[in-house]
DNA sequence: AATGAATGAGCATTCATTCAT
DNA sequence: CATGAATGAATGCTCATTCAT
């Protein structure tokens, strides 16, 4: 008698709707969301094209739901990179990282978070994603807790330095997922001087002011 | 025999497709790419459907004329708005300000060129829109040249940091053009904040090294 | 432990048959047999969608299925109703106050009967409605056996006649189905009104002849 | 050389949507109005399958149309038939050929009319057939009136009377159009009998009062 | 140049039916 | 017998584009 593992992990329980997922995942990525078509998933998904809709309403809500669950895994793997983290420093950095491995590792689904999901009229338009603004959120709690740590400027709006640095990254993501040669481009080092701006600016250090007197002789 | 008025201004050459042009870009706005019909935007501008085939390939290349032309437009914009500003730190302080004040100015434009234009796959896929380069590459001139004179840090990557900063600016840009209470906004202050992060970075300034408790001897 | 009580009447042989049955023909007459759905009946019935197909070859058999059984019903109800009499009137008036009663009193049943299954192609077109015969039938007997006996004019064709006649109960049927304001309909009135028109016609009994001699003094 | 007659009628000002009608109604009769593709229709009528929508808004709006339009015209062959005609019976037998010599000179469109558009939930529920109240108007002018002159027994209502005698028609009707060998009814002595039937029912006149056996002593 | 009637490719979605369990 | 998850055929309709006038 077959004993199955010792529960270890849950076998797929969800085979179908998995793969369903997936599947979309690499064809809108692909494609395009508005020229991939229902039976390219569902060929891709091993399934009739009718089982896509008894897991999800329609090809819209199916790119939605990939928004919510990946983002979820997303938010859970963001909030582990943190963990043990203090200082706002060291916290930025592992953001800006975080975001970047995400890309490189799940390149398929960054393409279409990044791009994909904005061609979604109801995403951009009419739906609030909720998951978002706790991606943002964590950010933005910890430019409050630096400033209240006396370790940012008090004078800086925690909401627009907020999406200013979420913009910097995610403008770098879709011009890295654009990319033809995508090694051209180094993301760790990327996050590195993005955090870098942020924290201490362009501005070269005044130098220590040249002797005013004129080098007359 | 009815004379032209002695080419004072030169006439309307194409009042028909300018009026295309326009309306296209109201109906892009408002119904996005995907949802605007073609006769919708030959009954804005009060042609036949037809007529725009005259004027423009198809949809798709009215949507990339429509970046083209709007890009010269706002490129000479910005020109004007940076003329006889040498400091990077007054550039970088105008450019955002341009940025922002073509938002607020051409709203329906913004709302295409932020949000519709991405929605053309081709646009984002294969397109090489060098209007967008000509836009940053002010911006990236900007940063080299204050890295020369030394007002800027030189061991930051130009590419990089123009990435982000446009980025920035785009990413609130977009919120702009979505947030529907616009007024919450204020984008003066804004662009003033994002040149504030990217000129002197988040961090604040080391309390004047607390005396270091003497080398008593 | 629970006794069945002993098998006074036979035990519901096939109740999920019979609840099929039953649940079609509610779904039927509420959303129209193309509208209804399978899944629907099922879920009335509280069978599973397949169970269906256990007893029906399709969803158009149960429609005929449905027919044939309520027709045999039906006519089990018309011999009882016109049991015993043996005049050709009398007979006629139990028939139509037998067909509207059933109207009356079987509804959704009527709806199925008088709309619903006329959208079968296949009834329409194909099926030789056998019971419909028999139901007409009695009728057609009615008028011959009339006219063997003197009291039905000979000269009129007992099948167009009878076909006439059922059409007339038809029509009123269906407009009495169709009528949102059933009540301003009297069914029993409209039975003895028909009758009456196909007993003595509509003709106004010729006036006692006027004393064809003039009124002269 | 061909001369247009002196512009007597206006030349067929939408060739096209004619077509349509017309084809449409040879294909709603032979394949039934669900299974009736509309690409049927636009091959039947020599157009592209969008043209179709040029004039009609859907399927359903097609067959309706066809009721509209073609009970308009029939609506006048009626009244023509009619006219002259002040006698209730004279006018009661000529309702009943023009019903039955359109049936035989148009039987696609009687099977349409007949039996397709019953088909359609929407017309058998939700739309109110003013052209068929005309149709039916007529008759039952016809029965007040001859109510009026004292001709129609003034007991009998002449809404159901009707109903009954546009049910006896239309059954007749339909037995005519699904019957394969059509030739098996003539449709003018069915009219007939029908008017017969109505005008003085189907009992046999009393007989002569046979001598009620004399007044024996 | 301008028109706008006509075209026809293209695809998401439904739901009756099946069949492995 | 019963289930219900899975199947996949089938099509009405839209709308960008064309082209005869």
């Amino acid at each position: 008698m077959a004993l199955r593992p010792a529960a270890s992990e849950p076998p797929p329980r969800n085979d179908k709707r998995e793969r369903i997922v997936e599947a979309a995942i690499e064809v809108f990525a692909e494609k395009g969301f508005a020229a991939a078509r229902v039976s390219d998933i569902a060929k891709g998904a091993n399934v009739a094209d009718g089982t896509i809709y008894l897991y999800f309403r329609n090809k819209e809500d199916l790119l939605l739901t990939i928004f919510e669950e990946k983002m979820e895994e997303i938010l859970r793997d963001l909030d582990a990179a943190l963990e043990g983290l203090v200082d706002p420093v060291d916290r930025m950095r592992a953001y800006a990282r975080a975001h970047f491995h995400q890309l490189r590792t799940h390149p398929a689904l960054a393409q279409v978070l990044q791009i994909e999901l904005r061609q979604s009229t109801r995403f951009v338009r009419q739906y609030r994603p909720e998951r978002l603004w706790q991606y943002l959120g964590v950010f933005e709690a910890l430019i409050r807790d630096g400033q209240a740590a006396g370790r940012l400027r008090l004078e800086l709006d925690p909401f627009l330095a907020t999406w200013a640095f979420f913009g910097a990254l995610d403008e770098l993501s879709i011009q890295w997922v654009l990319a033809r040669k995508r090694d051209r481009f180094n993301l760790e080092q990327a996050a590195d001087q993005v955090v870098e701006i942020f924290l201490h600016g362009l501005l070269a250090p005044v130098p220590p002011s040249p002797p005013v007197s004129p080098e007359v002789p």
